[in-house]
DNA sequence: GTCAAACGTTTTGTATACAAAAAACCATTG
DNA sequence: CAATGGTTTTTTGTATACAAAACGTTTGAC
């Protein structure tokens, strides 16, 4: 646990954006939030710096922090370079993984059908992470693992609405048997390519997407509305 | 030009990282360092959170700024996924470029052929840089071009180091005649290995680049020499 | 001699004060 | 009424003050 306030605040500020707060472009006012969060403006100005990092918020000089929500398309081309990224890890990892790692994938493999099987929707939800951190450990490039997380992190929130999506578990399930095999056999080009299919939206996909953005657009929105009330 | 003094001090604290004034594990001391620059720890502290966001210091909690020189497997990693990402830019922009980014494409390739028959080393780097900042562009993917322009300019230093190595120029820049008739024919699969092996760091580059990180090295090590005296 | 506890020093994290830039407001003019 | 110029208010960026945590040192016990 840390105890600086500023990693406190980031991680409200970082909540409350991502489910959707402030509308986009909003300004975050540094004396009303830091009178919210009883701090002073210094760590909520550290907190922004760190938003602006990890592009959440804008950061325009001696004017403010704004509030970024990515466009649809530009959580499309995010989609696209984290398939990219997956299938670089797959690709690689086929070749370097080491039995150790192996194992832990098919036990992670197994989580999720168990997970599934019994219904549990957060217990998959878990599992599914963890599948995919491995894959990116797996690719034994540490840097492009640290790249990876970072990109699936910032996807999180679109990826859980992907996820409630009917019949996407089933499908995702049969990929992971797929991605498990090619890793098993070694096969880098099936590896490669299943985890960019896994990943990537596009197709009826593409569709659901869209429409669970549409409702968290809505969601920002009505907050926006309520709070000119 | 921007008026911030946090700005200037992370500029500043950068090209001193990047060329080795300090050395690897060093702590960067606030107080010293404010009254070097004539500036208070605030901006200064605000350098150090962006320094840390893209890697050239560890920021531990209660502790302090840390300079963090890369170990030389992980410039490895970093150059892998650089060469993953370019790969990945060439694959695409087969598919999506448009005529007026391979028209521009093409005459940074003859400005690239003309600063080597010159040999205008400093033109040549230039002209490069601006190539491959146009086949991330030509991706058609906005945010995988910032990605990839992110990690390029981290690399920034250790590329220079490379392109010194001699011959490297003349077959740079027959890949970059390779890369370009990909472009212009559609053809993704060659675009994208031309451009993983043209970024790549394997065979005798490896050893290339070995020697001049040995080198940056002991000049780290010189200036940390210079200041316990 | 080694370990540990207490003290003082240094350094980080946070609050606050202040200067300067931007925004908002308002009056005046065409 | 629109536009412009100056004045006030707000807000950002920076300096400084202060509290608390980390660090080093000395002292004391075994």
């Amino acid at each position: 646990m840390n105890t600086r306030l500023a990693d406190h605040v980031r991680e409200a500020l970082e909540q409350m954006i991502v489910t959707g707060d402030f509308a986009d472009g909003e300004r975050l006012d540094e004396i009303r939030l830091a009178e919210r969060f009883n701090v002073s403006r210094t760590p909520l100005r550290e907190a922004f710096q760190a938003l602006a990092a990890s592009g959440l918020v804008q950061l325009l000089p001696r004017r403010g922090a704004f509030v970024r929500h990515p466009a649809f398309h530009e959580i499309i081309e995010m989609f696209e370079v984290m398939a990219e990224l997956e299938a670089v890890c797959g690709r690689l990892a086929a070749r370097r993984v080491t039995p150790q790692t192996l194992q832990q994938i098919k036990a992670t493999v197994i989580a999720c059908e168990c997970a599934a099987h019994a219904g549990d929707s957060d217990g998959y939800y878990r599992e599914n992470e963890h599948f995919h951190q491995l894959v990116y450990i797996a690719s034994g490039n540490d840097f492009l693992a640290n790249e990876a997380q970072r990109l699936h992190k910032r996807l999180q929130p679109f990826r859980r609405m992907q996820l409630r999506v009917r019949g996407r578990m089933i499908q995702s399930l049969s990929e992971h048997r797929l991605i498990l095999t090619a890793l098993e056999t070694g096969d880098s080009t099936a590896a490669e390519t299943v985890l960019r299919e896994h990943v990537a939206v596009q197709g009826s996909k593409f569709n659901d997407l869209m429409a669970s953005y549409k409702q968290s657009n809505l969601r920002a929105h009505s907050q926006l509305i309520s709070m000119r009330e």
